[in-house]
DNA sequence: TCAAAAGTGTTTCAGGTACACCCATGG
DNA sequence: CCATGGGTGTACCTGAAACACTTTTGA
């Protein structure tokens, strides 16, 4: 049937001209995690495009022509939120035959985790709207499958890094680090071993200031020592890369 | 600057037409894993054109107007091996703007485990070549990263699953299970633990019998047991996919 | 004084690591 | 009989999990 091993013309052994090639456009679809009254949320836009009327989808855009594949998600972040500097990694990439109406589109999927109050002000446009995880059923083309492998993507990589500091403020109280763990991992953790570990971590660093307007006894403050966390990750054995 | 939350037309939420947008390709290129001589192997094939005469380069292709990307996967390695149902993994897509001399060529970069004796008669055509992976130094466009990359993910996810028994034959010792191991991690495994390890995990059949023409105690034989395996992936709560 | 969450230690268990000796085979 | 790797068990350590009471604050 197949010749293994034949020599067919191939873009990677001879020359070949791409302009004879086919026409097929690069997207990339960001999945914008935030996290906001317990609750981890994406960031979502209604998706006016006759076929998915009424949907929402991701924040996405084609890649420009001169463009890399990380600088255009940043370009559609900084459109989007209009923070630079957020966290973004690269997911899976999705190129199902049909998985959008204008032709064939390939889209990289990324995701990026954003401070929910840095942002918000900048809401003008209400076709934007951070929707909590867990209500969101059916989405604009293949974006369901795109979030649902971000999502599984974060759980794991929340384990491996302290990513999550970058959900919340600069100062936070230890609760709230945990509700917004249990609500990535979709967990109940018990508190005194929860913070057992994050003190055997040692990257906290206690501010000497307390929660104010809680109807109760009020939580102390902490922020992430970034700088510690940084070193760790220069040092060639260090806990943090280990295998 | 920018106007955050501005509606631009995109491609996510109004209809444009690709036919405007740029000429770009799709291609996919498999970094193909075998394990033979005690040394983990990368088959790779000449590369001809003119720009990285004489380099090496891992096995790819251009995607086709009306395939999908894992099919275009499956399909480099058919041609290539003549083997089919390989074990197939997208690890990571790879757009930078001048990575191909052709063009705008974005790739998808998948990795394959394959048993290396299956294959090795179909090598007729000798512009493919299993390398070694410690001696690889530089390769045709981007590729080195693309390995580099995938042999990342390779050592971290064979701590996760059993997938090293793709790269064995059906019957193998355990010293020939740990030299594998310990050539894709890098490391010296306790022989002790290591077979208590793999004991524990449960999922190797004791075939009742031993190695041949080896100058010393000959080995017992096992093979792996995939039924067993595929049930306790089907489990809910198995141990294997928790979390 | 009550309600609500903050804060805190010990015990148990499982999995990982370190480590040394006798055994079976081929030459 | 010798050389070579096959095969095996125990002690220790670390990290995870289970679990309950006292303290502080606001209302």
């Amino acid at each position: 049937m197949n010749s293994p091993g034949a020599r067919k013309p191939n873009i990677n052994t001879t020359a070949i001209d791409i302009n004879d090639y086919f026409k097929v456009a690069i997207s990339v679809d960001c999945v914008i995690f935030g996290f906001d009254d317990n609750t981890l949320k994406v960031l979502l836009i209604k998706c006016n495009l006759e076929e998915y009327k009424g949907c929402w989808s991701l924040l996405g855009d084609l890649v420009l022509p001169e463009e890399d594949l990380d600088t255009a998600s940043y370009r559609v972040l900084k459109e989007r939120t209009g923070l630079d500097d957020l966290y973004l990694e690269q997911v899976q990439t999705f190129g199902g035959l049909n998985r959008h109406p204008a032709g064939r589109v390939v889209t990289i999927a990324y995701y990026s985790l954003v401070n929910i109050r840095h942002h918000q002000l900048k809401l003008s446009d209400n076709e934007l709207h951070w929707h909590p995880l867990k209500d969101i059923r059916t989405m604009a083309f293949d974006h369901k499958m795109i979030l649902d492998a971000s999502y599984s993507q974060l759980q794991k990589n929340i384990q491996e890094k302290p990513l999550v500091f970058k959900l919340l403020g600069n100062k936070f109280s230890l609760r709230e680090l945990q509700n917004l763990y249990e609500a990535i991992l979709c967990t109940k953790l018990d508190r005194r071993n929860f913070r057992k570990k994050i003190s055997t971590m040692g990257l906290l660093i206690d501010i000497n200031e307390t929660e104010s307007d809680v109807p109760h006894r009020p939580g102390k403050l902490y922020r992430f020592n970034h700088q510690k966390y940084q070193k760790e990750l220069e040092k060639p054995d260090g806990k943090i890369n280990k295998q």
